[in-house]
DNA sequence: GCCGTTTTCGGCCCGACTGTTTTCAGTCG
């Protein structure tokens, strides 16, 4: 059992325990040891015998570290199956209903046996559900509209889109006489590869108390809006077209910086945030840092002063997940996270040599523009026939062409002959070393067979690690945002290696993929692999995007040196050359 | 169920919005 398994049974455990009307402090127990499980870059698997070792894992203490060996041991956890058998499986599926939390999950039980959406929405058909305390006529409508709103929305929305949204509401609120500032907060500030929803943050004179209402019918007219859910005096949410939830929020200058701090969260971070307030005599809320006595505002105006008198230095978003970041930054010892200005070099491109849609030369240009000192391009090998993937012959004719358009961009930006090959299912690769001999950069990627075993695969790729002339690990998850699960693959044991053997593994950039998580970008830095960041452009407009992939590097906690291609041109190709 | 400059018991983050109330419970972030 891995992980993310684990994780998963204690919080839903979690929520069957509220459902069930137990302590509300267990439940947040369960709901910390789940988050420090999912966190961890140990492999719980291999240290479950070792009861010290579980304790060391914050959130995790006598009654979890048991827990987890159970669950280790049979597979299961007792305290889950057993709620599961009274209340049914598809309670946890109830749960995730807009509006409904575990007292209403409940009384639904209780008063009408409904104990899964399905049987929700046939309750509401029948009527059953009136005349039930707290429902209502309208409380029932919102039900049923939000049964519908879940068959029809996926869940999360991609950095990117959620970007994009944010971008387009962000320039009709600035349209507004009031409104002046308007930052986005939440997970899209944090840097998440998805988002839940999006936090808009709007200030200017028009966002006073007494003021905010005709801002606020301005939001609610939004052009896009596919229905508001809610609409307070300093609140609108609504759901645009393709069912992404954005909340507005309109808010007086003077404490806009405590709204930020609260709106960016984690809520992890917030929560952590509020007891170090109160243990020195302050209070944390979206509106100001205050004295517990006497109520006296101590800062509102700015994250950083409000940072400050809790005695810590600001700390980019991307840090805020309660990983460490509070302590470091009360210890004035915050890491000086990389940048989208430290990459010198985008190592991942395709032209129209395979399937991307420029040339050589149109992605050179297009990356000196960028500001970029140096490419990589790596068109795909034969055995992706359906994207023309080149074989030994093309592929030597492309070498020559890079080596002359190197030549003819004088130094501008260097361009570097690679190739991203195919990992075939028993582990070798589909180009001859001959010809990856004559590569700066050979990267090695898995394309295909998803019906691998967990065991298959990681042999698989260990297997590939081993050819000389493999520099780079491609893709290493197969992680495609929203659309499919990646392959398992055990992690620990390829990065492993992979330091071991110098080879770099690769952060792939583009926003569909970003495949290696927080999590295995902090598990490859703890086992000294190298790590680059490649763009994965197919077309030279798309070489902006690097921006997200470096964003997950911050979340990591990734310096500027622990990338390999910050580097000079020079530099760069001695590390990746440094392979015996 | 966890944790400790509050240390082995007694704490555990905070406010807005909604709907159904007639002073508040539930949900959300």
């Amino acid at each position: 059992m891995d992980n993310r398994t684990m994780s998963r049974l204690l919080a839903e455990t979690a929520d069957l325990i509220e459902i069930d009307g137990g302590d509300s402090f267990r439940i947040r127990s369960y709901r910390r040891a789940a988050e420090a499980v999912e966190q961890t870059t140990v492999d719980l698997m291999t240290v479950v015998g070792d009861t010290s070792r579980l304790l060391e894992i914050d959130g995790i203490g006598k009654g979890m570290a048991a827990k987890l060996q159970t669950m280790a041991a049979t597979g299961t956890l007792p305290q889950r199956d057993e709620l599961l058998a009274r209340y049914g499986a598809g309670v946890l599926e109830l749960l995730k209903l807009p509006g409904m939390g575990p007292k209403t999950v409940a009384l639904l039980w209780d008063a009408a046996r409904v104990a899964s959406v399905d049987q929700l929405a046939a309750a509401i058909e029948a009527g059953r559900l009136t005349g039930l305390p707290r429902m209502g006529a309208k409380q029932i409508e919102k039900l049923r509209k939000g049964i519908e709103d879940y068959q029809r929305s996926a869940g999360r929305f991609r950095i990117d889109v959620a970007e994009e949204a944010a971008r387009q509401v962000s320039a009709y609120l600035l349209k507004f006489p009031g409104i002046q500032k308007v930052t986005p907060a939440g997970s899209l500030r944090r840097g998440r590869e998805t988002v839940g929803d999006l936090d808009l943050l709007a200030t200017g004179p028009g966002c006073a108390p007494d003021r905010a209402a005709a801002a606020a019918e301005y939001v609610a007219s939004c052009p896009g809006i596919h229905d508001i859910i809610a609409k307070g005096e300093n609140k609108v949410s609504f759901h645009t077209a393709d069912g992404l939830q954005v909340d507005v929020r309109l808010l007086p200058a003077e404490s806009y910086g405590a709204a930020l701090q609260y709106f960016t969260g984690s809520k992890a971070h917030n929560v952590s945030l509020r007891q170090r307030a109160l243990k020195i005599g302050y209070t944390l809320s979206e509106w100001a840092l205050a004295r517990l006595d006497d109520g006296a505002i101590v800062a509102a105006a700015t994250e950083e002063e409000i940072y400050a008198a809790l005695g810590m230095d600001w700390m980019p978003p991307e840090l805020r997940e309660n990983l460490g970041e509070i302590e470091a930054a009360a210890r004035h010892e915050l890491p000086r996270l990389i940048e989208r200005g430290d990459i010198r070099g985008d190592l991942h491109m395709h032209t129209t040599a395979s399937d991307g849609r420029n040339s050589i030369r149109e992605m050179a240009e297009a990356a000196a523009a960028c500001g970029y000192k140096y490419i990589a391009i790596t068109d795909h090998s034969k055995n992706m026939a359906m994207v023309h993937g080149l074989d030994e012959k093309r592929a030597l004719e492309e070498i020559q062409r890079i080596r002359e358009l190197d030549k003819q961009m004088e130094g501008r930006v260097r361009v570097f002959a690679g190739v991203e090959l195919d990992i075939l299912p028993d582990g070798r690769l589909d180009l001859d070393d001959e010809v990856l001999a004559q590569m700066d950069m050979v990267i090695a990627s898995v394309h295909s067979r998803f019906d691998q075993s967990r065991e298959e695969m990681t042999v698989r790729v260990l297997k590939a690690l081993e050819n000389p002339y493999v520099r780079v690990l491609g893709h290493p998850t197969g992680r495609l945002l929203l659309r499919r699960e990646p392959f398992a693959l055990d992690m620990g044991a390829v990065l492993r290696r992979a330091a071991e053997l110098g080879v770099a593994v690769e952060h792939n950039a583009a926003p569909e993929r970003l495949d290696l998580c927080d999590r295995d970008l902090r598990l490859a830095k703890e086992l000294g692999c190298p790590i680059i960041i490649g763009s994965d452009s197919h077309d030279s407009g798309n070489l902006g995007k690097m921006d997200y992939g470096v964003r997950q590097l911050r979340r990591a906690w990734l310096a500027p040196e622990d990338v390999l291609n910050t580097r000079s041109a020079k530099a760069f190709l001695a590390a990746l050359r440094k392979r015996p």
